[in-house]
DNA sequence: AACAGCGTCAACCGCCCGCAT
DNA sequence: CATGCGGGCGGTTGACGCTGT
């Protein structure tokens, strides 16, 4: 067995809450070189941390097109609907809710709308659709994530957990659900469109352009 | 004022996947 | 084909702040 891609991590000095010189250092190289090689970036930015840690930090927190502030009321709808549609693909449901991170999402999910939906009646883990086989799909709702891996292969087949969204082959509406008869998303599944996807990923460019390896060519 | 309990969220951990060799 | 590496993801933890007693 291959060791864990962080197991530098016990030689590093620093762990736990970053300081605002790190956060300054850690700006700063990305401004100059951008984003890329995490692995090497510690030492090159002269962190004492590792890459992983150093992504995080960057992705969850020092983004500049993170919206930061309180999830509004639109956006947990949004997030609610997704969820019933994704189950815990947090960094899918994120994707779709600009400015927001998984980790955002994950934590409001876990700290308000899983106990909101327990207090409305509805199961928080199971709202979701009936137990579907996935599906090799692309989500073209409102943004376009070109670093998708659902829309990229269905490769994680093989999870057992579900996804609550039919083949559109099959001709199954996806809005409709036990709980969320309204749900609508637009999305779309099957292959995505060369020329959609370009002109999406150009839509969002502005805010996911800072991830080099979201390449659709991938 | 002091303490306990609870909620929030940043950060960590372990695993998986894709790619290169 | 096997292996190693880097990157990414979801689950979990723990520190901290707030609130109630």
């Amino acid at each position: 067995m291959r060791k864990p891609s962080c197991d530098q991590k016990k030689d590093m000095k620093n762990r736990g809450a970053w300081s605002k010189q790190e956060d300054q250092k850690l700006i700063d190289y990305i401004q100059k070189h951008g984003e890329g090689c995490w692995s090497s970036l510690p030492e090159a930015a002269g962190l004492l941390r590792c890459g992983k840690s150093c992504r995080l930090r960057w992705v969850n927190y020092l983004r500049p097109d993170l919206k930061r502030g309180n999830i509004g009321e639109d956006e947990e709808e949004l997030i609610i609907k997704l969820h019933a549609l994704l189950g815990n693909r947090w960094s899918l449901i994120a994707g779709r809710l600009p400015g927001r991170t998984d980790n955002e999402v994950k934590n409001h999910w876990n700290t308000h709308l899983k106990r909101k939906l327990d207090q409305m009646g509805i199961a928080s883990n199971n709202h979701r659709l009936g137990v579907l086989p996935r599906p090799s799909i692309s989500l073209v709702s409102n943004y376009y994530n070109p670093t998708d891996k659902v829309a990229e292969s269905s490769s994680q087949a093989n999870d057992d957990d579900d996804y609550g969204v039919m083949n559109s082959a099959s001709g199954t509406d996806i809005s409709h659900t036990n709980s969320l008869p309204e749900l609508n998303l637009d999305l779309t599944i099957g292959l995505p469109d060369h020329d959609l996807m370009e002109s999406n990923y150009e839509q969002v460019a502005g805010t996911r352009a800072m991830h080099p390896s979201s390449s659709i060519e991938k």
